[in-house]
DNA sequence: CCGTTTGTTCCATTTTTCGGAACGTAGTGC
DNA sequence: GCACTACGTTCCGAAAAATGGAACAAACGG
């Protein structure tokens, strides 16, 4: 185990529902020894991937962080693609719209479209939700071909809410039924009373794959706003598709080789 | 010199004007050897440090520094509060405000607040500028004492704009200007027609240090609207030195001990 | 003043890293 | 078809760094 990837291992701790980590929690976390805690939480935050409250002597993302993960935007061709058609479905629909990207068995929100519908923004920029609880986490999951699924996924099944497929057998129905219709649906589970509808895009150049869900309260929403939703998600997924030369059909493995 | 080390050197080449490298630009702009190079980047490949893009196969910033980026806005207290303030400030004046930190000898602008006048937005967060060309640089390099700007300014005086100090003795004129007055200003430095007012903040209970500017075209600002801009200026200090305890008079060393 | 919590430093051992050189692998010109 | 070059990866012995247990230090609480 180099020491890059126990870097790495302290940097993950950090999340959300985490921003700030003490020592403590640190080596709570990693597991590792107090002397090599130390050791790299002194060379984290000199090199500036962390920084440290001079008062609470907490530790969090430093400057670096910030100043790459602004780069990483740079990274755009597909996903400003997306986002600009996503701005135009919720600027009619009004809903809220989502992009994200797969990592492992969780998905990753790059961007986000508010609406002007009164839902409140729920999961901002960073965040992490397994994929087989979101419309657009199962969109991307049912583009990789089936062994490449089974491998992200835990061997044992994580515990999910009710609405979301309780084990691999359902999952995998799940994923087939939106392989069918290119569209993939959630209501009530990541978030109660919240619903959505999403589809996942892929790069015909880079291989990239991305998901791109609009988001609405289940409650505040008529069967027939939602086959709305349906209709605009499916034509902005058609001219997406023709766009960026989505090789649809295809499992992205086939296409770039290159997992994450 | 360790393995993180070298880390942070390559994801330093990254920058706004070199978003993406080759596998030849790091190892030319790191001068290390061929070998070390391909093995550092397949590591922070692997770790999500940085990404590749498989059609042209060049690295930039990954999915974690994108996470970990969004979580370093956590770090707030100080600087929400002035971006509050800055926000009122630009919505009376149109022109658009700047908070940036001190790293080095350089800035690294971490919020914009766009003014209403057409003056477009030319550094994005993230932008490193030196800071000893910018009125909210050399504003807090004046917060700093004598000996550590001098340990920060590269010995060998670098190259600047007509209007900027040209060598150290210029420098510390300029930033006893700015003690003595608490706002510094600059025009056409860093960018041709532009100018700026801003000044300091420091925290009193977590030595944080930041600089808050408000910038605007020379050409299209009277002389009056410069001095309106001032005391706008001047009343933002104000009121934020006292909600944020800053300790005016002393040096930041002098409260925290901690230099970056 | 002693026990606890919290974090740092020491140091011998183990493990990586380092980098020169040899080895692929395309692409390019002739 | 063949040398030539640009680009990158893999190998391997020497050298350097990480590791983690234990001693040490500092702050806190009672």
């Amino acid at each position: 185990m180099s020491a890059l990837t126990n870097a790495i291992d302290i940097l993950r701790c950090f999340s959300t529902t985490r921003p700030d980590l003490s020592f403590a929690d640190v080596q709570v976390l990693t597991g590792k020894p107090k002397s090599s805690t130390s050791r790299l939480l002194r060379s984290l935050r000199d090199c500036g991937l962390l920084e440290q409250d001079p008062h609470s002597r907490r530790y969090r993302p430093g400057l670096l962080t910030f100043e790459l993960g602004r780069l990483h935007r740079a990274h755009d061709d597909l996903i400003a693609t997306a986002e600009r058609e996503l701005r135009d479905v919720c600027a009619r629909t009004g809903h809220t719209g989502y992009i994200a990207v797969l990592d492992g068995y969780q998905q990753v929100v790059l961007r986000i479209v508010p609406g002007s519908n009164p839902l409140r923004v729920v999961n901002p920029p960073g965040q992490r939700t397994p994929a087989i609880i979101t419309s657009n986490g199962r969109a991307m999951l049912a583009r990789l071909s089936d062994q490449e699924i089974r491998a992200r996924v835990p061997l044992d099944y994580p515990k999910v809410p009710g609405n979301s497929p309780q084990n691999f057998t359902e999952l995998m129905a799940r994923l087939n039924e939106i392989r069918r219709s290119g569209i993939s649906d959630a209501a009530d589970e990541a978030i109660e009373g919240v619903g959505s509808q999403g589809f996942a895009l892929a790069s015909g150049e880079s291989g990239e794959l991305i998901g791109i869900a609009v988001s609405y309260s289940v409650q505040a929403t008529t069967e027939l706003e939602r086959a709305n939703v349906r209709r605009e998600l499916g034509a902005m997924a058609a001219k997406l598709r023709r766009m960026t030369g989505d090789p649809l059909g295809q499992t992205i493995e086939q296409l770039a080789g290159l997992a994450s």
